[in-house]
DNA sequence: CCAATTTGTAAAGCACACTTGACATAAGGT
DNA sequence: ACCTTATGTCAAGTGTGCTTTACAAATTGG
């Protein structure tokens, strides 16, 4: 699962603190999710998409398929 | 989280199994999901939006948001 | 250069996504 | 009534999403 969340906060200017805080989620499962380390549940996945008023498929995209 | 995944099984005339064995999940998994048990991880919610030919958003929905 | 902020990473622990195996109930066809 | 298929549910086990605490490296700004 690829994602494109360090671009879209970048844009943003939001520190992953920021992010975490809006997301309701801790500060390292920022870094984790957008180095790829782990995809975030369905809940956080929709909360992300509704911060950054676009789809999770904008934002996620499957490796294969 | 709500979703319509019964319906939409319903409407293809596929059983729980058949569901199942195309998203590469267990039987049990996916009767629990369509029971609201817990929500699908995020893999699979992309699996299922591509076999139900719809968006992620189009099955599942967050209850306050 | 120095200090503060930001990011990256690690370990231990809890909750949940998902598994296999098993069994009870429901619904359909003969 | 019987047999088969479909659904609902439970229990125990595995892997991972996410937490807290902590610390090192990188970046930014005086």
């Amino acid at each position: 699962m690829k994602n494109c969340l360090k671009a879209l906060r970048a844009e943003r200017r939001w520190t992953q603190q920021q992010l975490a805080d809006a997301l309701g989620v801790s500060r390292q499962t920022v870094n984790a999710i957008e180095k790829g380390k782990f995809d975030p549940s369905l809940p956080v996945a929709f909360r992300l998409a509704a911060l950054f008023a676009c789809r999770i498929e904008d934002i996620f995209s499957p490796n294969s398929g």
